[in-house]
DNA sequence: CCCCCCCC
């Protein structure tokens, strides 16, 4: 169809571009551009009189009987400018009038396909798509009434493509449970969250993969710090929400992913939750570890290669890690993984990432192909650079021992160290200590100098050096046992600023051992403030 | 109403 454009709205934080269309018979103003066409009229391709194609679409019927065509793919075939102004001289489309016989060279109407509004009880509920979901919040920016008419009568059919577990938490707002999935549908993604009693009623039935009728729920504005899904919103379980079955889903998507290629993780954003998709070229072992926390979880390294030739390192967490199989070079997609600048760049998995071994997907198959080519011959160059043994990172700068000897490696203007205890037989050990101190609420990295220092350690500075030349083991003994001592601190507070970078500096003017007499006195005393209060 | 996401 031919596409003329004559209003663009802006909606209310969100952009959201309303479209005026023609097909050369007739106008029609109810186009919606998916949000992820938005930078086709952000960047002015979509000026007035361009020819476009609409490659797919959904349309919706509101109450009222409007339709609502919301384009999800579109092409500009042709620029404003390589048109004559407007093609025919088109009237405003009216439902039911058009059925005359299309004009010789006049395209084809638009295909609208109503969905029929279901038989409910009250008549209220209509089917209708994600997207109208959010064109709806889009009229209550405009008319409230319209919203309240609206609000919580829709009807999404998609798949689960991602479900939790059922997670407990508690704070100073309360406690609870809650789970959460992830649903698609053809034209889009979003996150559903169940707290408490929705627990009850809906975990049991989700199966992750199944397609369900979701009607009714709360709509609000997504954090995106929390999930990688391409929705400006998400949905909260209600009471008023039904969800049941849908067993004809064939037609329902199985998976949306925007993989990011490897190369380009190298200029993405820390922390950034991505899509990417790789062939497992190396699996290290699984090893269990110990977290902050004292909890003991599974982890597994393995190293991820794409097209770009680029190699990164992934790190998978719990029952992905123990059960995975690296044996034949298994194509990885990963939905939702966080971008780490560990080692330069390196990938982790989330509770949220969907891991996919072998997907059935294009981008599997061609990387496969890819790979059996002619990617396994090749060394790829790594983007995390890894120490220790197990590294095996693609750029690592290996070298003979003859190599360093003979390229005169740290010759230059790195300066080695005098051997200042032949030339100043009396010269003093002095201390500079680095420490982590904490209390029930913090803690803090402080320096301390050689008084401090002493304290802390138990032992004078004479005494360390001495043990650091003779016994090194020793040596090393006196910092385990200085851990988990407890002093009172008087510490000095200073704000420093290094490249940009501000941050405070602690150091330690003197470390005393607890006087817990004095201490309880101060005890008292605070209590005795607070039952005043 | 969650938002924990681990280790080097």
């Amino acid at each position: 169809p031919f596409q003329n454009i004559r209003k663009i709205d802006g909606g209310n934080g969100l952009s959201r571009f309303r479209l005026m269309m023609s097909d050369g018979l007739h106008t029609m103003s109810s186009f919606m551009l998916s949000t992820q066409l938005n930078p086709m009229a952000e960047q002015n391709q979509l000026a007035s009189n361009c020819v476009c194609m609409l490659k797919r679409s959904v349309t919706n019927v509101l109450k009222d009987g409007r339709r609502v065509v919301v384009i999800l793919d579109m092409d500009v075939i042709k620029s404003a400018d390589q048109m004559a102004g407007k093609i025919g001289d088109p009237t405003p489309y009216v439902e039911g009038e058009s059925q005359s016989k299309p004009q010789q060279n006049a395209a084809p109407a638009p295909t609208v396909r109503p969905l029929q509004p279901p038989n409910g009880s009250d008549g209220m509920e209509i089917n209708i798509k994600m997207y109208s979901v959010f064109y709806y919040r889009y009229l209550c920016i405009k008319t409230s009434n319209m919203y309240i008419n609206y609000k919580n009568i829709w009807t999404v059919r998609a798949r689960v493509t991602n479900k939790s577990a059922i997670r407990t938490w508690s704070n100073s707002r309360g406690d609870g449970k809650l789970f959460s999935m992830e649903l698609v549908d053809e034209s889009g993604e979003i996150r559903a969250t169940g707290f408490n009693n929705e627990v009850d009623k809906f975990y049991s039935l989700i199966e992750q993969g199944k397609v369900y009728y979701i009607s009714k729920g709360t709509l609000k504005i997504a954090n995106k710090q929390f999930s990688s899904l391409k929705n400006d919103y998400e949905m909260t379980l209600n009471g008023e929400t039904t969800i049941s079955p849908c067993e004809d889903s064939h037609d329902v998507p199985v998976v949306q992913c925007d993989f990011v290629s490897i190369a380009d993780l190298e200029c993405r954003e820390k922390d950034t939750i991505v899509d990417v998709i790789g062939v497992c070229k190396n699996t290290e072992d699984v090893m269990r570890i110990m977290t902050k926390n004292s909890r003991e979880v599974s982890k597994r390294n393995i190293q991820l290669m794409d097209m770009s030739g680029r190699i990164i390192q992934l790190t998978m967490w719990g029952s992905d890690a123990e059960t995975f199989d690296g044996s034949g070079q298994p194509i990885l997609a990963i939905k939702g993984a966080r971008l780490s600048d560990f080692g330069g760049r390196s990938l982790s998995t989330l509770y949220s990432s969907t891991v996919m071994i072998n997907p059935d997907i294009p981008e599997a198959y061609k990387l496969r192909g890819w790979y059996d080519k002619e990617g396994h011959a090749m060394d790829g160059q790594s983007m995390t650079e890894l120490r220790g043994p197990g590294g095996g990172g693609g750029n690592t700068n290996w070298k003979t021992l003859a190599e360093v000897k003979n390229e005169h490696l740290g010759h230059g203007d790195k300066v080695c160290h005098p051997h200042i205890k032949i030339e100043f037989p009396d010269f003093k050990y002095r201390l500079m200590l680095s420490a982590n101190i904490a209390d029930f609420g913090d803690n803090q990295w402080v320096i301390c100098f050689q008084d401090s220092a002493e304290t802390l350690l138990g032992q004078n500075s004479g005494y360390l050096g001495q043990l650091k030349d003779s016994n090194e083991p020793a040596f090393d003994e006196v910092f385990q046992h200085a851990n988990f001592n407890t002093f009172v601190f008087r510490n000095r507070v200073k704000l420093e600023t290094y490249n940009d970078e501000s941050r405070i500096k602690v150091t330690v003017v003197d470390a005393k051992p607890v006087d817990h007499r004095e201490y309880s006195k101060r005890l008292i005393i605070n209590i005795r403030k607070l039952a005043a209060q």
